[in-house]
DNA sequence: ATTAGAGATGTGATGATATAACAATCGAAA
DNA sequence: TTTCGATTGTTATATCATCACATCTCTAAT
């Protein structure tokens, strides 16, 4: 990859190498809110801190340990905060929801429109996004085969992340 | 498709096409008790209900769907019940766990070693069970760049199957 | 400035999915 | 026929997600 790539450059996943991962929540952010600006969506303050609690690293986050976050930092502790707030993220592309998990991640490309492939590692929970572009042919050629009409799709490869790999028992 | 390929045959998809849904479900049957045999398995009762239960159709039904059934049948409304015989038919391959909907499908093909593609309609739930070999191949690939093990995948196209595209509104 | 309407939030309750824990039983093999 | 691991019975609880309805807050038209 080439290290003039910024965290939300185009080579590719950044989640499982070394970064500026200030920056990275930086230019989301600020991505965030220029598209929202741009887009008239409403960037409210718990839609922005949930995508700022996302964003601290690359690892998944259930809706529940969102939902402590906000009732750590004074919020009342009722579920629906932090799903209105998730499903803000994830209907704008801002976030990801990793369904194997049944959890949340921050987006780290800019996410024009094909669902991603995620790479979610079993030890750390860091997740990984792809671009789907290859995947999405193949599976677009099957469906055709079969008459089925492909709306979105779920791309999830479950295993171990460069660090995890490193000691574990063969 | 050839139509001399049975339900269980090399072809593709079964689940959206018509075809000889006794057979299917025997033939699904039968493999089930065969490869338990060849591999001392106990195809234990409940687990064999469930098995038929889920082969009724080709589309997923839930934990407490399968419960429900069960209980019907006269056994006590307990959960692991139904979540022991599905983990068990899921370790074995006899059926598979579609993450999108937190449901279970009876397998449909003889499921050697790799995790299939599946083609989930939104409106029936039928799900068609598809070999998985292209897209592996660009799972892996995309993987070894980012140094990543990949273990299980979870391939998921949610959409219309051809029964319900037909007079669905443009 | 006033206010109507849409979107967002507050809040209590509940629904849906899944597992923990431990006792009792069964079945294959020593 | 005893033993040991796998399976089942049973109670309880954890985890994930949504409903329903009141209230508030922006924005834009008046």
């Amino acid at each position: 990859m080439d290290e003039a790539d910024g965290p939300r450059g185009s080579a590719g996943s950044v989640a499982f190498a070394p970064h500026d991962h200030a920056r990275c929540r930086r230019a989301a952010i600020e991505d965030a809110q220029a598209h929202c600006k741009t887009a008239g969506l409403r960037l409210t303050p718990v839609r922005e801190r949930v995508l700022e609690i996302l964003l601290e690293s690359h690892v998944a986050l259930g809706a529940y340990d969102v939902l402590r976050r906000l009732t750590d930092e004074g919020a009342v502790p009722q579920p629906p905060i932090a799903y209105r707030a998730l499903d803000f993220l994830v209907a704008h592309g801002f976030a990801h929801r990793i369904e194997k998990l049944n959890a949340y991640v921050a987006c780290t490309a800019p996410c024009e429109r094909h669902d991603p492939v995620f790479m979610i590692c079993r030890d750390c929970r860091a997740v990984a996004e792809l671009p789907s572009a290859p995947i999405a042919r193949d599976l677009e050629r099957e469906a055709a085969r079969i008459g089925f009409d492909i709306g979105r799709t779920v791309v999830e490869a479950e295993g171990l992340c460069p660090s995890c790999r490193v000691g574990e028992t063969a």
